[in-house]
DNA sequence: CAATACTTGATTATATTAGTAAGGTATGCT
DNA sequence: AGCATACCTTACTAATATAATCAAGTATTG
């Protein structure tokens, strides 16, 4: 029961991104730089939170990326699912399950499936602003992009 | 986020002995065979099972194994605890987490201990005379233990 | 046109998990 | 007593998933 790094990574920068960028884009390489993650392994992550509409690409010098929404409409739920497939417990919650045949099937679908919403509801319920209110509190930054 | 099939197998397991069991012990062949689990397998998750004191073994011929407890004092939670190891969503939860250095490493950290607390807290709220009324409910007995 | 930074796919290394195998030990039944 | 049953335990192998790296692009700005 564990989540994957990729899902860890994600979320960490993209706190990072709302709190570093100050409606002007952020680039890979100082993200990399500030959360200790690989350059390489970033541009696959923001390759799908751009696909999954989650952030927006500006491309040539001074580029980067911005959000592609407000924070506080940016579910963290929402960028797991993205970078990492499905929250669902077990695989074939997945897509049509087929009929239960044995006994104890359907009795640990029902909870799996229920430990499924759990999760989602929860994740789902936490915002990027809010965490980026609550990074600031705790580590009030340095200086807050001065120009 | 994907529960290892060692966590269902042991839950299914441990449902299909609190049904089929009527105080007599259940032999790991019979519920391999119900189950559709390798013996081995099942072998190996209930070693575990019973250093966790949720099953008892009855050695020699017409042995197997028996609950520990009354099936209303066993939560699903303790099973999957006991099989596979802990349902922190990440590592670092396990023991001494080591301070936050870097900005967003604190905040990303509450969500993944609120939501192992989440998981926790759902998992152990369901019992295994839940799921044996549950299952009697949808898949009637054959026949209850004639003898 | 050159530097910057995003874009994309392929490949490798590593870790975890699932499953198999084999030999041993205790117990009850005939 | 001895044999069959079924638990007990460790070790190993194979498959899969993940993390990370490499490399060769394309688009845009100054």
């Amino acid at each position: 029961m564990r989540l994957s790094t990729k899902a860890q990574y994600a979320v960490r920068a993209m706190v990072d991104l709302t709190i570093f960028s100050g409606g002007r884009p952020v680039s890979l390489k100082e993200i990399s730089q500030r959360e200790e993650i690989p350059l390489n392994y970033l541009e696959q992550l923001f390759f799908r939170l751009k696909k999954g509409n989650i952030v927006k690409s500006v491309r040539g010098p001074r580029g980067g990326y911005i959000l592609a929404r407000q924070s506080s409409q940016i579910r963290v739920g929402e960028i797991v699912t993205t970078v990492e497939e499905p929250l669902n417990p077990i695989a074939c919650l997945d897509e049509g399950a087929p009929s239960c045949t044995r006994h104890t099937q359907c009795v640990t679908h029902s909870i799996w499936q229920g430990l499924g919403e759990k999760i989602k509801g929860f994740l789902d319920s936490i915002n990027l602003e809010d965490l980026a209110i609550e990074a600031r509190l705790k580590h009030p930054l340095p200086h807050q992009n001065e120009h």
